[in-house]
DNA sequence: GCTTGACTTAAAGTGAACTCCAAGTTCTAG
DNA sequence: CTAGAACTTGGAGTTCACTTTAAGTCAAGC
């Protein structure tokens, strides 16, 4: 047993190797695929069940092994997710993409929409933000007053 | 039965009148101060057992009846909620604020906190935008050059 | 007195996104 | 070959913030 877990597979890294595919292999089991992406295998296998992932390769016995490619699009779906974008979008986005490149308008309609969507949050939470710092700014003339 | 429901208590929109503590009359029965506040009947409820609300007043028979005071500070505990303040970090401010003045800095300091937090969300949703306008982008080359 | 509608309670249900568990199977190092 | 770590499955449990339900009480108009 290692010191220290090794977390980056050569893809994510940069490591372009001579065999061209290989980084379609699957070869990485659950474990060592929450370790890279920082993703608990729970979850990995929770996102499977909900179809926001194409079910990655198979040992004979059942195991999961993904591959790197699997590793790029679990940190992808894992980013939509924590930019807010509930997984029923991730599964059209995925649903889409699986249906090849004429779908591209539609994914760009999805992400759009999104876009659209974090930008009205965010401008909630700056407003929250004012009204907050204007609640502090009450707070500090009260302090003030009674020392 | 009006056509119109009246939605806005004389205090909220700065009727001044001209008997003092009036608007510390518990008058408003939940329905009337769910339509003002536009917060749900059942949610006025869950707020109170939830402890982020100090009991209104009572009819003899048991009835809620709110004041404007009261009407008040369910704006305040919604819009907080509204900008993402947990109904915990809501109780533990009315709780200081039930507990008078010398709790002030507290108070300041929960609302700092949280501002941070909302700014800490905030500054997260910018990036995301980043992310997905590129995405968009790459799209778009992509829709670009199967014309 | 009776109906209607607004109110009361405790408790169960909802939905999203995990998260954990039990019991059994597979993989891997020695 | 074997011990034990890692994996499999289906299903139950968790958290948050409500939301709904069931069964009953109260107040007003006819």
């Amino acid at each position: 047993m290692e010191a220290e877990e090794r977390k980056t597979p050569a893809r994510l890294l940069g490591e372009a190797d001579g065999v061209p595919g290989e980084w379609l292999e699957p070869r990485y089991p659950i474990g060592q695929a929450a370790a890279f992406t920082d993703v608990p295998a729970d979850t990995l296998r929770y996102y499977e069940r909900k179809g926001i992932m194409t079910l990655a390769g198979r040992t004979p016995g059942g195991a999961r092994r993904y591959s790197e490619l699997d590793l790029e699009k679990i940190a992808c779906a894992h980013w939509l997710r924590e930019a807010g974008v509930p997984i029923d979008v991730i599964r059209q986005l995925t649903a889409l993409r699986g249906q090849g490149p004429q779908t591209a308008s539609g994914r760009r309609a999805l992400l759009v929409a999104h876009r659209d969507e974090l930008q009205r949050r965010r401008d909630r939470i700056e407003e929250s933000i004012d009204a907050v710092e204007e609640k502090i700014a009450k707070y500090d003339r009260i302090v003030e007053a009674r020392r």
